[in-house]
DNA sequence: TAATGTGAAGTTTTTCACAGCG
DNA sequence: CGCTGTGAAAAACTTCACATTA
């Protein structure tokens, strides 16, 4: 699994752009849904429009895993789900431990897609004793005690912090030197770790913060060409269209 | 607010670069909290290292607003901390709509951040007759009849869907048609908007894949060096450290 | 013939490294 | 002297366009 060379034609010495795996799940997603009604194979152009990307992108992103398609066909939704699946590590089950279970834990513990995909939810922690003992989406709260031993236990090596910001940090740590080497943090802060951790961050104001950048744009835009002020180069000049976040930007979220 | 030119030095001729927009809010939240401190100045050096980003990517994002710091001693916290603002349109208010109140739309009513930074929610919106008038942080519930009615009244230029997938996509299409011109998807559904209407999206899903891609590679490079199978100038190359997203990737979350 | 797979070109973003200014 | 501001180089990513092949 880690060899590569060897056996189909020739493609991939290892290293996929991280712009491409970040776009594998949106495939993945929309390879999931043609599966569900047995559609049998695909186009890039159909996939693309999908998945919200354009074709040539898609089929670049798909040179780099291999040669999964057929010329003058497409592609054969059911074994790229297999292949993409494969490659994101999907056929394995991941224990994920959440950690603050305000409404934003609740939320994500609640969260369907979760079990569906490869993850499983081995237990959700919280810093209120009040809360131990008492089930959130049929899972018993477990105290903040008892972070390490689960993490140990489980062989739990993805954490998902959805605390206040205050606490974060001193969450992660405990995550980290317990054995997490992977994070999603939903609490509004920089956090700091070892060489080697993987931290991803989801939060809310950063993303209404760009939109509002945008929309600000927007207004002065149409002020400007109304007014004949700007340059019309200038304020005409406008990204492609309507995109998805991906383009090379910051995601967002906040705990309560 | 929109001419631009005229004042300072001399610099920016409008534009500033995608990627550089996605940090502000960063930049900006880490001066905040100097500001909180008193702090009066900082260097490039140490407000890189709150913001989690390197001393010249950051040097080189305050160059496009222009130059608004002093050759050796750094920026101003309380002058940075307006020019960013300004930038972002944070200096006006922006109402915001959410629709979809279930965990997550509860979770992102909720939190503090929202009203603090620019941002005032405008209104909670849900299908369910059952919830209208029920109080969710302490804003009444609406049902989705009022959607267009709200918006238009408000002047709503950003909408939060929270819903369920299913439900995302006719959401969207009434926001936009309703004058809604920036959305934040919750929804693990890919939108479609015409042009000139800014979609970003949240996905847990989505994030949590990108992990275990990262997860499965660690896993992978582990067994390869312990038995020597990679060659180790394949098997060593990793991204410089602990990045937190923002390199070039995509966000992500999920509603109930 | 239709659609993939991919070199090559183009664009954006990051990093380097240092001149220049307070 | 220290730190900003920025050209220039490097790297990453996207798009083009077409040869290739089922």
């Amino acid at each position: 699994m880690a060899t590569g060379r060897t056996h189909r034609p020739a493609t991939r010495s290892r290293g996929i752009p991280e712009a491409t795996v970040a776009r594998l799940p949106l495939y993945l997603r929309a390879l999931t849904a043609l599966s569900e009604r047995s559609v049998p194979t695909v186009s890039s152009e159909e996939l693309a429009a999908a998945a919200g990307v354009n074709s040539a992108k898609l089929r670049k992103d798909f040179s780099y895993l291999g040669s999964y398609g057929t010329r003058g066909v497409g592609y054969d939704v059911e074994y790229l789900v297999y292949q993409i699946s494969r490659e994101l590590g999907l056929t394995q089950d991941w224990p994920v431990v959440i950690v603050g279970i305000g409404n934003l834990g609740a939320a994500l513990a609640n969260y369907g897609g979760f079990a569906s995909r490869g993850f499983r939810v081995a237990a959700l922690i919280d810093a209120d004793p009040g809360m131990a003992g008492k089930p959130v989406a049929g899972i018993p709260v477990q105290h903040t005690d008892e972070l390490e031993k689960i993490i140990q236990d489980d062989g739990v090596s993805i954490g998902v912090i959805a605390t206040p910001a205050g606490a974060a940090q001193q969450v992660c740590d405990r995550l980290v030197a317990a054995g997490v080497t992977s994070i999603l943090n939903f609490a509004p802060t920089v956090l700091n770790v070892p060489e080697g951790v993987d931290v991803r961050k989801v939060d809310l104001s950063i993303e209404l913060q760009i939109l509002a950048f945008h929309e600000q744009r927007k207004a002065g835009e149409e002020a400007a060409a109304d007014a004949g002020v700007v340059p019309p180069a200038v304020a005409r000049k406008q990204r492609p269209s309507a995109d998805q976040g991906p383009d090379g930007d910051v995601p967002a979220v906040m705990p309560a």
